[in-house]
DNA sequence: ACCTCCATTTCGTAT
DNA sequence: ATACGAAGTGGAGGT
C-alpha cells in the first residue's frame, strides 16, 4: 500500500485513517473546513474557512490557506498529533512541551484525506550560501584587500564568532564579516561589535580593521560604516564568474538516498503551457 | 464539485487535472517520487525521493519531506506554475521574476493528487506580539522607570524608528526598545544605535537613557548592555496578569453539553505520532 | 539545553 | 520598488 486516500469521508472514517497513518509514519494531507486555535509562545484564533492541513510523522503540523509561503498556523517538529471525534466532528491537536504549545484544528467538514509514506532524500545541497562566499574569500584573499592574509575562520571573540580573521600587509588584524546579500544596519552593527571585541583583545593602540564583504549596502548602513571607520568590499557574484568552482571531486558526488535514477535526459527544456 | 482527487493517476491525467485546478484557483496537493531543481537567489539540487508538493493559486510552491516545518524546496508567492509532460513524466515549474527564480519538480511517479478550493478566513489574530508589549508599556509606563513618561512611538531617528520614546523624571530623553522574547547581542546593538542617534539630535551633554524591555537577556547581551551603559527591564508576561488566558473547553469540561442522545461522539480517541 | 548566527528567511509597513 | 525590523521566525552548529 503506497497511498491511502479518502474522498469526502465521514469524520469518523477520517479519524480511523489518521490514526492508521500516524502508526505507519505517513505524511498526511487533509482538505476541509476548519477553525484553528493556537496557544503557546503567543496565542491565536482563526475563524472558519477552507484549508489544507499537513501532518508529518516528525510531529510537524501545518495549516495552509490559499495564500503565502508561511502557514497560517503551525506546530514545529517534535509534537505529538492527537486525533479525536467530538460531537461528531474531527479534531486534531498537536502538542509539544518546551515551550508548551498546543495547536487545535476543528473540522466542520472533511473533504479529503491523503496519506503517503514520504521518505527518502531530504538533504538538499544549496549553492550560493555564505559558506560559498567564505570559500571564495579564502581562495582569493586579495578580494578583501591587497596583501590580506586570512588566518582563521569563525574565530571566537567576546562578541561572537568572526567570519574570517586575518592580517593586512602591515600585519595588523583584520576582521571580515561576510553577507551573501545586500545588508542593512544590523550587519554593520555586527561587524562593529566584532571589531571592538578584537580591539579589546589586542595590545592598546593596535589598529583593527573591519571589512564588510557583501553585494551592496543600504544608504543607512553606508553611513554607519563611515561613522565606525569600517570598509565595504562589494562582491556581487558569489558563485565564481568564469571559474568553475574547483569542487570537482569533493562536493557534488553523493546525495543521501539511493543513487537510483538518471531518469530522464538532462536537456534544457521546455515549453510548459500552464 | 468541491474536491478533486486522483488516485495513482497517470502523468498525463495529472497534467490535465493540474491545469484544471490552476484554472479554478484551487490549492493542490501532490504525492509522489520526484527530484527538485532550484535556481535563483541561490541554487540547489535535490535527488529522488517521495515527497509532498503543494501548489497554491497565488503562485506559492512548497516541496515537503517527512521532516521539518520548512519545506525542503519552495517558491514564494507570485510565481506562475507551469505543468508539462516530457518523456512521459510530469514536470511542474514555478517561475518568478525579480528576483528571477525557477523551481522545477520532476516526477518519476505520481501517487496522488488532490485539488480543493481553499478560501476563506486567512487573517489570524495573534496575541502576545511586540505590539501587545508596547500597549502594556504605554498603559503602565512605570514599568520602564519610575516617572517615565512616553511621548512617542515609532519615533524616527537617523538610525531607524524607536519603539517608545519618552522622558524620565528629570525630563531627560529615554529610548525604549521592546522585545517579546529573550534577546541576544543583536537587540542590544539595535538599542545602542538608537541611543547614539538620539544623542546626536539632542544638545551636547544631554544624557540619553536606553532601556531594553524584554523577558530576559543572554549573558553576552548583558555584558554589552553594561558596556554601553544601557538598562534592562525584565518583563516576563506579555499578556496582562489579570487576564485569564483563553480558558476554553480544554479537558473534558463541556462534554455533557448537548445532553441526550446526540452523544455519538467518539470522545477520547487519540493516537500519537510514529 | 542554551547561545549565536544564517536563511532562497518570509512578512508587513512606511518611505 | 526599496528599506527596515518583527516573527509563535526555523534551523544549524557549537559549547
Amino acid at each position: 500500500m503506497t497511498v491511502v486516500s479518502l474522498h469526502e469521508p465521514s469524520h469518523r472514517e477520517t479519524l480511523w485513517e489518521l490514526e492508521a497513518a500516524f502508526a505507519r509514519g505517513d505524511t498526511v494531507s487533509v482538505f476541509g473546513e476548519c477553525t484553528v486555535e493556537y496557544d503557546g509562545r503567543a496565542a491565536s484564533s482563526l475563524g472558519p474557512g477552507a484549508r489544507l492541513l499537513v501532518l508529518k510523522p516528525d510531529g510537524t503540523a501545518l495549516v495552509h490557506t490559499d495564500e503565502g509561503r508561511t502557514p497560517v498556523n503551525w506546530q514545529p517538529p517534535g509534537c505529538e498529533h492527537h486525533a479525536a471525534v467530538r460531537d461528531g466532528r474531527l479534531r486534531v491537536r498537536s502538542v509539544r512541551t518546551n515551550p508548551a504549545e498546543t495547536l487545535e484544528v476543528r473540522f466542520s467538514t472533511v473533504e479529503h484525506l491523503a496519506a503517503y509514506a514520504v521518505t527518502g532524500g531530504r538533504s538538499v545541497e544549496v549553492v550560493g550560501s555564505e559558506a560559498d562566499l567564505k570559500a571564495r574569500v579564502l581562495e582569493v584573499p586579495s578580494l578583501v584587500a591587497d596583501g590580506f592574509e586570512p588566518l582563521e575562520t569563525e574565530r571566537e571573540t567576546d562578541a561572537g564568532p568572526v567570519d574570517v580573521f586575518g592580517v593586512d600587509a602591515d600585519g595588523n588584524p583584520v576582521v571580515v564579516e561576510l553577507k551573501r546579500r545586500r545588508v542593512g544596519p544590523d550587519a554593520v552593527g555586527q561587524l562593529g561589535r566584532y571589531v571592538s571585541a578584537v580591539e579589546r583583545e589586542e595590545p592598546d593602540g593596535t589598529p583593527v580593521a573591519g571589512v564588510l564583504v557583501a553585494p551592496s549596502v543600504t544608504a543607512r548602513a553606508k553611513e554607519l560604516l563611515a561613522e565606525e571607520g569600517l570598509e565595504l568590499v562589494a562582491v556581487d557574484r558569489l558563485v565564481a564568474d568564469g571559474s568553475r568552482p574547483t569542487e570537482g571531486d569533493d562536493e557534488g558526488a553523493e546525495r543521501d538516498a539511493n543513487g537510483a535514477g538518471g531518469a530522464d535526459g538532462v536537456d534544457r527544456d521546455e515549453s510548459g503551457r500552464g
